[in-house]
DNA sequence: GGAGTTCCTTTACATTGCGTCACGTAATGT
DNA sequence: ACATTACGTGACGCAATGTAAAGGAACTCC
């Protein structure tokens, strides 16, 4: 699910009903794609997003620089597919636990997080996206909105038992359960597990009403 | 407090007891330290700090080139010093209601993360200092550590009081808060106080003792 | 098989920011 | 006067950017 508009469309599984237009000439070597978006997640995680250039991935991967302005306009193109590769956050928990589910949620995102290029790529990526309202709105309609959503109805569903106070904000409830997350790994590179079930706990105990609130650890 | 080291020492109000160095030649013209931040904080709400130049902020503030590079030896050092001015953090507070120093110290934070220029600049600065761990640790101990410490005091005399759990992490509790601040301020770029407020209540609630939880909302 | 199209490489180019330097001049102290 | 530092000007080599031209390669359609 590529954030990027290509140059060659219909390049991907989406099973569209459209006449399945075949493209014209050559066609791209998608050797090329795996070996570009490696090199990429390697320097990023040897130097780093600010020294990430196009040269240096063109040069590890063993491939001209025009070739891979071909595929991705800029450096925030290029980073982002290279670590939405493998971020498979489908299948989002619902299994009517609001404590469980949110808790499975955030320890899926930590373990997307953590990955190294992901740690390496992040802040970078989000000075690139204030600069560029396009990147910024199709990657995150691409990653956050679904898990955004999916919490949404998780406090809503929650709201309905009475197992959550009804005036829970799902919308703040997410930059304060993600923004924890992030600040932990990505900005202090922190990846300890525990953290995110912490955060989890802490946070759906605070939105528990208060006449409902069991007494457990 | 800047945290930079410059290349001339002494210049600034540490009233230090050493024999009070005069510096040799002609004095730096604190004019121009005034007019670089300023273009600085100019350049990063207009540009975004990944377009912030030293040449833009030279013409922008009618110097050279050459006299910011004497003062401010990266682009990560200046941007740091221009937000840094005006974040009076001192008088952290402590009444004694942990609910209340709390909500208070957010909302301070919140008031300095909500200046347009720290937006522009955090993300990009974060990125920097992956990359220049010396500064990185000035930058924390100056403006993070005291703030980290004094919650960790604020933490702790709430759990001799029996009003917060003796298995609250002090320092986990930092990070949820100041990443929510960070990912709704900051990433998102919404600056509405009531978010702050909603997430200090939604953490102290889940710091509460089960027996001593209060039923208001 | 030939025409048309796109891919890829190589080489090259102008542009921009970087970081630093040398020079001349100005402003301070001893 | 003298040493020392600050500042402006102009210039330098370096690196990355983004683009372009030319030639061979791979593919489809006719």
């Amino acid at each position: 699910m590529p954030v990027v508009e290509r140059n060659r469309s219909e390049r991907d599984d989406a099973p569209s009903d459209e006449p399945q237009v075949v493209p014209l000439g050559r066609p791209r070597d998608p050797a090329i794609d795996d070996a570009v978006l490696a090199a990429t997640r390697a320097v990023l995680i040897e130097m780093g997003y600010s020294k990430l250039t196009f040269d240096l991935v063109a040069r590890r991967a063993g491939v001209s620089r025009p070739t891979i302005y071909r595929r991705w306009p800029t450096k925030a193109h290029l980073a982002h597919e290279s670590i939405y590769r493998g971020s498979a956050l489908a299948s989002l928990p619902d299994t009517g636990d609001f404590a469980a589910d949110v808790r499975s949620m955030l320890r899926r995102s930590f373990s997307s997080y953590a990955r190294p290029e992901v740690r390496a790529a992040l802040p970078g990526l989000i000075v690139d996206l204030h600069s560029d309202p396009a990147l910024r709105s199709s990657v995150l309609d691409g990653l956050e909105q679904p898990v955004r959503r999916h919490l949404a109805h998780l406090v809503e569903t929650a709201v309905a038992r009475g197992e959550v106070r009804a005036d829970i904000d799902a919308d703040a409830l997410f930059d304060a359960l993600y923004g924890a997350l992030i600040q932990r790994v990505i900005v202090r590179g922190l990846v300890d597990l525990e953290f995110a079930d912490a955060v989890a706990d802490l946070v759906v105990r605070g939105t528990r009403t208060p006449s409902k609130g069991r007494a457990d650890g």
